[in-house]
DNA sequence: CCGATAGTTCCATTATTCAGAACTCAATTT
DNA sequence: AAATTGAGTTCTGAATAATGGAACTATCGG
């Protein structure tokens, strides 16, 4: 039996044969080395790829010599540096990012708890950026990090503004897990959507992990090109219910404040 | 004339043809939309590519599909998020962070300033974490950013323990520039390397970064498949000679520690 | 020393990619 | 409004690289 468990890989990757060549076979082998939790040997690989020797002797030989992957003297694959080299740069320069960071800055400032930034893409959120009180911050501990939309404020939030049919559409592809006692189903969800859509407010009462919770608002191109929100996020004993309603606002606020920078910085083309 | 530096892009990347067939190809297009300090349009990407319109146009197709790329709505290419994703994945379960890390938190108790790991690839220094003070300072992300050998005391230290032939094949390949007066050139680094050789640190006295001081020590597996180094980094008024010399010592210490729990994580093969 | 497991190289076949041109669409110019 | 330019997209036979099967070479355990 292969390290790594082989068949949570690509919940949504897997299945939709992509038109993308030999690029799309490449990342498939990419996704598959990214989330096994230890080094692959050769062999292992082989099981799950579904490829023949030959040629995923080849693909790899050409991932590592890229610096994709990472070959160690036992012959064992790892994620290589390159990818993280790439992601810094494309991370320091991210548009959404920057314009979102003083804002991020000015509500933790104000609720002392950690702020998050993330964005909708395909059946997760990624998380852009996050700001954090005094302790010594982990730095890519969540950021880059693809968490579930059914059980995350932002997620929550970033459905909300969606079209019915979509948010449809898209949870049709969402196996839905139960993290903990009060994760919801496809069902409750869409109850709760509406709700959010009314008030501009979507919270985290403990769906994803228990002891935690947080307060998000959406935040969106006006073409829906970019969907995503921010979240006030902190252990349950802090954010008590009525610190969570008192946050909604500025959370709200915060996010239109980002919103309007955003038309400022991208909306005039050019 | 497009959009960004077009010919700071790869020092080391651009004139050494890979034989990574399609890969390589492709990676250059990464490399080139991520160097860029804005959004690239095709034009501008098909200025600095060189390559005819129909194969580019199917090759930036393929790379945004994958969502390596992300295309706005005015058909700008950016950086996509799919970067961020694999790159986290691979940063939060990298071997030698995860037995660094401890050591680098002690380190970092210990001395109040911002402890660095930065691994050698090719002719630059990868940062792998950063652990940093209490300041409310930006987690500035460091981490995956690459940056010169000559010039870091991450660099110096892991040269330092390089045969002499790989450290003068590898200097060949590197431009030396100047960002302070102190930065080395390719004569005086040699001297300085036969020094860190013998005391077991290497020191960044303004050479990067005016105002900017550090003290490292390198880190290393026996085979050298693994080569870097630790550093203590900080302000030119807090980190004055004594203290440079002062923690030299902790410094080396620390890099020990971490190598020898390498040689007990990683070393018995299998 | 043998058999087995793991990884690598080879090469005819086949599928992708290539390069150039033709085409569409929108914004400018005349 | 018609013509022109610029930007991006689609199409096609020709060129190239990827494929898959097999043969080859370690390396390990007994």
């Amino acid at each position: 039996m292969p390290a790594g468990d082989g068949d949570t890989i690509g919940n949504a990757e897997i299945g939709d044969r992509r038109e993308t060549g030999t690029l799309g076979k490449l990342m498939l082998l990419l996704d598959i080395v990214t989330h096994a939790d230890a080094p692959m040997r050769f062999t292992d690989i082989l099981a799950v790829a579904g490829q023949p020797r030959g040629t995923l002797h080849r693909q790899l030989s050409h991932l590592s010599e890229e610096g994709l992957l990472e070959v160690d003297p036992d012959g064992r694959y790892a994620p290589g540096l390159r990818l993280l080299e790439l992601a810094s740069r494309s991370w320091a320069r991210n548009e959404f990012r920057l314009i979102a960071e003083p804002h991020l800055r000015s509500l933790q400032q104000l609720t002392g708890e950690t702020v998050h930034l993330g964005v909708l893409r395909g059946t997760s959120v990624i998380y852009l950026d996050k700001v954090e009180g005094r302790q010594p911050v982990r730095m890519y501990s969540q950021i880059g990090n693809a968490s579930p939309v059914y059980c995350t404020g932002v997620g929550k939030a970033a459905l909300s503004i969606l079209p019915d049919a979509r948010v449809r559409a898209l949870l049709a592809d969402v196996s839905f897990q139960r993290f903990t006692p009060s994760t919801h189903t496809a069902g409750t969800l869409l109850a709760e959507l509406a709700e959010i859509r009314r008030s501009g407010n979507a919270f985290d009462r403990e769906e994803h992990e228990v002891g935690i919770r947080c307060v998000a608002a959406a935040i969106h191109s006006e073409d829906l090109s970019f969907v995503g929100g921010i979240s006030v996020t902190g252990p349950a004993y802090r954010l008590t219910s009525e610190r969570l309603d008192d946050w909604a606002e500025p959370v709200r606020q915060t996010a239109q404040s980002i919103m309007s920078d955003m038309r400022i910085g991208l909306g005039p083309r050019r």
